[in-house]
DNA sequence: CTACGACTTCAAGCCAAGTTGAGGTCAAGG
DNA sequence: CCTTGACCTCAACTTGGCTTGAAGTCGTAG
């Protein structure tokens, strides 16, 4: 297992040092060595980057991510977990579709005001519907 | 146009009243009057807060939510504009729909770890292009 | 008329997720 | 051997999005 200097991380990443050092900080990452004062890296942090990527633009905090990763940073998550996380991710994606859809009317819609659309108050009451 | 005391849009939006204070104070929402102290406002307030609600869990900042409103509060944006979003949101969309299925595949997937997967390997892959 | 409770202002505090800056260390190239 | 540049540590700062607390002001019910 070859190791990776922080900076070659971060320059295939695209994610700052000061972020990986920060990362390592929280303990959502693990340097495995140093060169000097240098971090090196293992090539599954590239791996976990990734999915920290994926998981951020996704909605999950920091701490919420590092809860999927087990130790040495395979993701590692009781099954039952994770399809509890997919059903969340599924409504949220049906949300988004539903401010996409109500975009596309408002840019569309020939009415004077949106308030005055059927169409646009119905997108609204649906999307409404989920906040309580 | 009666208007709502800031209580009741409180009580009916679920939104506390330190929030409606400081959404006013950040210019994203407007009172339209006082009852002695007390922050009146118009019933389009409500719509308001539902777009800021589903802003929100679209990823958008609350200036940029707020740059969606002209004066009044009706929704107001460039047709250009909001099909631009419209599209950013679809390609957040697809990247959550991914990282779903990769969730539900974790779940699922008999590899004794994950990174010897092929199926992960092709979903980070994917997930990854869209950074860079 | 008085007390109550929900509002008011203003300043300060809090959390997440980093970034920035000062001062220090190190390995590699010339 | 010595400089250079990228890293190091640690603390402080920043931004966004609020919440909390102290001290004050109303309008309504009793």
């Amino acid at each position: 297992m070859k190791l990776i200097d922080i900076g070659e991380v971060s320059a295939r990443s695209g994610v700052p040092p000061s972020t990986l050092r920060y990362y390592e900080e929280i303990g959502l990452i693990q340097s495995l060595a140093r060169t000097g004062l240098r971090r090196q890296f293992g090539p599954q942090t590239l791996v976990q980057l990734s999915l920290i990527a994926l998981g951020k633009t996704a909605g999950f905090s920091l701490s919420e991510i590092a809860g999927m990763f087990g130790r040495g940073g395979a993701p590692d998550l009781p099954r039952e977990g994770l399809h509890a996380r997919a059903d969340a991710l599924e409504g949220q994606i049906r949300q988004l579709s539903t401010l996409a859809k109500a975009l596309r009317h408002v840019a569309d819609c020939p009415a004077p005001t949106h308030l005055e659309c059927q169409k646009f108050q119905r997108l609204l009451r649906v999307a409404g519907r989920r906040q309580g």
